[in-house]
DNA sequence: ATTTGGTACGAACGGTCGTGCTATTTTGCA
DNA sequence: TGCAAAATAGCACGACCGTTCGTACCAAAT
């Protein structure tokens, strides 16, 4: 099928828009235009933009996952797998080629008073992901690599923080200093969860 | 002069658009309808788009000063009134009335890749901000409520990130637990800065 | 050999966008 | 009260939006 590379090519190049202004910057003329496909060629793939927006979502997950879940499970389990995927996780967009930031974090400041099925697929991406957090977080406390009374919700929160700040450092400030403000932040918030110091 | 009336009309509905959609949201037409004005009629108010954006911009920060700035003045200096005018910041924009979120915080996401005259002002009210944050910050130093080696640029920084995810887990979970959970992730911050647990 | 289905095209639609230009109304002051 | 000036309306423009339609090509299935 000719098709799939086509609509590879088409979500490729719409990732990179999608990430470098938002979701509204998608829009299905400009994205033709960039593939060389027509307007209506480009639409037949998707049937519609709400379509088309989903689909890149999708593919964001699975760039996400490619760069980031996936060599982080390549650490051992606890503390030291957390830390893998916490850093794997900031900047990540930039690593996996994005011109632009991460897509899910503009989606939410972008939709987050606009109702429908897009932004409901957002907050599901956002609820799973904090799930991974979690588990990774619980995972090293269970291991005794932080200590029992740790609020993994609490540390989940403060790394989406964390997450966020480094985020609108880099690609809104463009200050390189946020990696090291992050790092300064990821192990005082370890440290106050009982991590060893030396592994940090 | 009448203009000023209807011109402050015009910003006092734009900013709940900005606060509720984004920049983006606020299109000439649609303002003119929610006020009554003809389009061309508005626009002569402002001459361009881009003028209206940033004249919504200054109002925010008006808006913004009265309701954060200004009530946390009346505290004693030092932490303090570090901490009124964290807790006044933090949620400011429902409290100040609008119906969406932080304007500002929203439009650093979405002209994150976006060069031009109102990107530059967001940075430069970003930055003002930073420079609020980090003299009362100083002060609590000097004051000795927060010990001497505190890198007080550090602080603000955590402060943006506790800022941010209470944004996103207020506006876009629409979880009220935000208060509770940036309410303990700020204790932390100011305890691990030396603050007397007493005072907080 | 013929039918089918996927892929892509160009043209056109009703709408909305920002922005001019020219009237007309409203306002504030002599 | 009359009049200049300020404030607003009306209308038109070109550009772009998402979407639909009819059509053409080509590969696979019948």
């Amino acid at each position: 099928m000719k098709a799939e590379t086509t609509r590879i090519r088409v979500l490729e190049e719409g990732l990179q828009t999608l990430s470098q202004g938002g979701l509204a910057a998608v829009t299905i003329g400009r994205l033709a235009e960039a593939t060389g496909l027509s307007k209506s060629g480009l639409f037949a793939h998707f049937r519609s933009r709400e379509a088309l927006e989903l689909a890149l979502l999708d593919e964001t997950v699975r760039l996400a996952w490619r760069n980031v879940v996936e060599p982080a499970m390549r650490n051992p389990e606890g503390l030291p797998r957390l830390m893998a995927l916490v850093g794997l996780w900031f900047g990540w967009s930039s690593r996996a080629g994005l011109r632009g930031g991460c897509p899910v974090a503009a989606a939410m400041f972008e939709l987050d008073d606009t109702p429908g099925v897009v932004r409901d697929r957002v907050a599901e991406l956002d609820e799973e992901w904090r799930q991974v957090l979690h588990s990774h977080v619980r995972q090293a406390i269970d291991l005794g690599h932080l200590h029992a009374e740790t609020d993994a919700d609490q540390v989940v929160w403060e790394l989406r923080g964390i997450y966020l700040a480094h985020h609108s450092t880099m690609r809104f400030q463009r200050d390189p200093d946020a990696d090291r403000r992050a790092e300064v932040a990821l192990v005082a918030l370890l440290r106050r969860c009982g991590a060893d110091p030396a592994n940090l």
